[in-house]
DNA sequence: CAGTTACGCTACGACCCGTAGCGTAAGAGC
DNA sequence: GCTCTTACGCTACGGGTCGTAGCGTAACTG
């Protein structure tokens, strides 16, 4: 919960209501926690909502008066774990920045409710524009963030030019946010191997160096 | 159909039926393609079984003597069309291989079918390792044979060096798949971007050069 | 011909969905 | 205190899907 007081879940409008009965907060924590549990004991696919809300002590009314329906739910549940466990601690190179993001955002998908719940909500929004849109707000542009920051810092120590025109700025930010993404989605999800501290390295140095650096050995260092 | 002559769908056992009336071959055919087409329509949530009968022209209970249920149906579905499209044409130099490569990946990916179903069942695949296991043998190898053709290819054209080591080899074979499929994947249904020549031209020169040679400028062609 | 397997069809209980209706609880404004 | 407004819990409901069972029929084998 770093952003606004109450960015996630229920009220639609702008305005906050200034009168009748407050919201509980204390259920939409009740209800958020309940359904990483459902997610962890039943996955994705078994997950309903009535169980979510019987697990939350709450009417399954209350359920629908907050959230569209499962993927909403599901979308606030798990971008609260991404709020609460990325950042980006400065390891004093830019191949070390990234082994380490790499290895942060691995150990949100390793987690069971992450791992069967994200891939089956960016499945859902390919048919539903307002939930992409959640998603990329909620969670996408979060783990965008840090790419960007990564960047700027590289950009001070030297490892990489800077980039004057912010068109083709954004377009290679946009890119490597793709690939380092991707790539641990990948592997997680559909290699579903893990990513331990090797293969993080392994891939920054590929992301650094290139192919060629790569495939000639893993010892030597590369000379950007 | 590239491969066996029925590796598909329904017979579980390894030996074929010699008795009693065979499957009908054509039933097979309109259920996927029936499947595709609910999938186009409906998209994956509400994509029914049911549905897909009534539009198959066969009764419900053919679909379930054949296939265990949603995901394996829709796993044979998509996967009939990575047989179909996916081949890796000689265009002479490493990136240019790659730069085709993504692209015939991406214009999969952009079909309405397999966007909405691919992330789904990878979805359901993490808590189903039989499934998993389907969706590797049926879509994700193919894919991987073409990375290891590349890799062949561009070690005879001298882009890259030998790799002695067959365990470090298969590694970095592996690396390089998931960063590819990754980022094309991450590009289309999560950042919802097109993958057109331009984007892939910036991609694979990202692979093959690294980070500093793509953030250095866009225009100056590379030299490998 | 008999034997075996696939098919179409119907029917079924179980489950989940999303909503309506109602009485009650908790604050805001006077 | 009072009323107004909104949230909550609860029950109940029609509608839909699931996955299976049962049965008679179709197709192919030996």
């Amino acid at each position: 919960m770093t952003a606004a007081p109450s960015p996630a879940p229920g009220p639609r409008d702008g305005r906050t209501r200034r009168t009748g009965r407050p919201r509980s907060a204390e259920a939409d924590r009740a209800i958020l926690g309940a359904t990483r549990e459902a997610l962890v004991e039943l996955g994705w696919g078994k997950l309903t909502l009535g169980d979510v809300a019987a697990r939350a002590g709450v009417a399954k009314t209350t359920l629908y008066r907050r959230w569209a329906g499962k993927s909403e739910l599901v979308v606030d549940a798990v971008a609260a774990l991404f709020d609460e466990h990325l950042e980006l601690p400065d390891r004093g190179s830019l191949q070390a920045d990234i082994e380490g993001v790499v290895l942060q955002f691995a150990a949100l998908l390793e987690r069971p409710e992450t791992k069967t719940a994200l891939m089956a909500v960016v499945a859902e929004s390919t048919r539903d524009d307002a939930l992409r849109e959640r998603i990329r707000s909620a969670i996408v542009d979060r783990q965008k963030s840090l790419v960007l920051l990564g960047r700027t810092r590289a950009q001070l120590r030297g490892e990489l030019p800077h980039e004057d025109d912010p068109t083709t700025a954004a377009r290679t930010a946009d890119l490597i946010f793709d690939v380092i993404a991707g790539a641990v989605v990948h592997r997680t999800l559909v290699s579903a191997e893990p990513v331990d501290p090797e293969w993080a390295r392994g891939f920054a140095g590929l992301l650094v160096g290139g192919l060629a650096a790569v495939a000639t050995a893993g010892d030597q260092p590369p000379a950007a």
